[in-house]
DNA sequence: CGAGCTGAATGATCAGAGTCAAGAATCGAG
DNA sequence: CTCGATTCTTGACTCTGATCATTCAGCTCG
């Protein structure tokens, strides 16, 4: 990806379509390509953080780590998201990891450079200021996903969430399981229990990373009753 | 809290302190007191969203509310603090609600007013980003709480954090056993066994809502250990 | 093609925290 | 001060989902 299509990237991106054609450039041009292997950390919690990321191609996992090492995944970022901003305004070192379950390529954007376009264009603060509040809103609803659904209302909301977006009724999940698991708070085994039931009583067919939902009905009461 | 006051009271709140005085004294004058008793809404899930609150005294309790009515406190709002500002820039209803804990007077921002003042002083605007990042922060150190935490570990946690900032070793709950307790995403029953349990085994000292601690270190290897 | 990995499924067991029910203590209004 | 209503504590029991251990399936690579 060469300046003029990094350009052409950030134009389609939400948070910086609204810029000016010349701030466009400015960013396009400071902005660094970073490529990254499946398996290779981006940062790890506690390194400094120069900037905030916008994801290109591939997936990239953001996890927390506790103290015995076990890790929990936050977040799964697809093409066109970003993330890290909310660190880089706060000028702390990162809480989380970020980490490529696939090959990925990610552009970089200083915070200098962000900064300087925020001051220049009160429209982009603006934008910046609902994405993040979108952010707090979809956190939100994992603090009350993880609190007061079980096992398999979650697993049931995950699946009927995916769906909404696509009119066929194939969920392709986009990562293994075992992180799938953990992004939604269940260990693998619980997972695959779920996803068992769920095959006899709600009709789902689970075929490697594909599960097919004839009824979404009929998915959807498993969330009601115990 | 007439006028001038108000031009006070926001001049020492970190998000307006760095305001020019005429850009206060606007604010100021558009800001409208409300009041509210023990026990008073002042917004549900589903409201529309018109502008943020500044809490000048009393204590506000922020809640999820799930299908069967379950209540689960997301957050409990002292004195100076601001809430609702992400859902002003989102414009879409609540997804949470707001009721007094205590008699209480809160300065209501006008959206309009807001956003004014936002394009006209980028400060404001980067100190309101920093502001909605801290926030998302402490939203995912909620989460990194609930879901990788037990319950012991969870109330030492806050013990040990209420007690950073006195300095000397009594906590003071800063609402009833219930409420703090669904805050820690416990129930009644087990949070009063917790503290049971950490009296016999940490020293720990609780008396109503007032909870001394003799020995921090001695409280904080409960945390470790099983 | 077979050895060795990684990811996934399944079974048996266990434990942490929730639920239900019953008292005790505390608070607040009159 | 007293009655009634919350709020808190304690006990007995249950249940969801974690843990541990094993087997199985699918790949990759020499």
């Amino acid at each position: 990806m060469s300046g003029p299509s990094t350009h052409a990237f950030l134009k389609h991106i939400p948070l910086f379509s609204v810029c000016h054609e010349d701030e466009l450039s400015r960013l396009a041009e400071r902005a660094i390509e970073q490529r990254y292997e499946k398996g290779q950390m981006l940062f790890q919690r506690g390194d400094p953080c120069q900037g905030m990321y916008v994801l290109v191609y591939g997936r990239i996992k953001i996890a927390i780590v506790a103290r015995q090492g076990t890790e929990k995944v936050i977040e799964i970022i697809h093409p066109s998201q970003s993330f890290g901003e909310a660190v880089m305004f706060l000028e702390q070192p990162y809480p989380v990891m970020a980490q490529a379950v696939e090959d990925s390529l990610v552009l970089f954007i200083p915070a200098e450079t962000l900064f300087t376009a925020l001051d220049d264009d009160s429209r982009l603060a603006r934008r910046m200021l609902a994405g993040l509040s979108m952010r707090l809103r979809t956190l939100l609803k994992d603090v009350e996903t993880y609190t007061l659904e079980s096992a398999v209302e979650r697993v049931v909301g995950y699946l009927l969430n995916s769906l909404e977006d696509s009119d066929d009724n194939v969920v392709n999940l986009p990562v293994n399981k075992q992180t799938l698991a953990s992004r939604l708070n269940l260990t693998p085994e619980t997972f695959s229990r779920v996803l068992q039931k769920l095959s006899e009583q709600a009709g789902i067919v689970v075929e490697g990373r594909e599960i097919r939902v004839p009824d979404r009905n009929k998915l959807s009461e498993m969330r009601n009753l115990a």
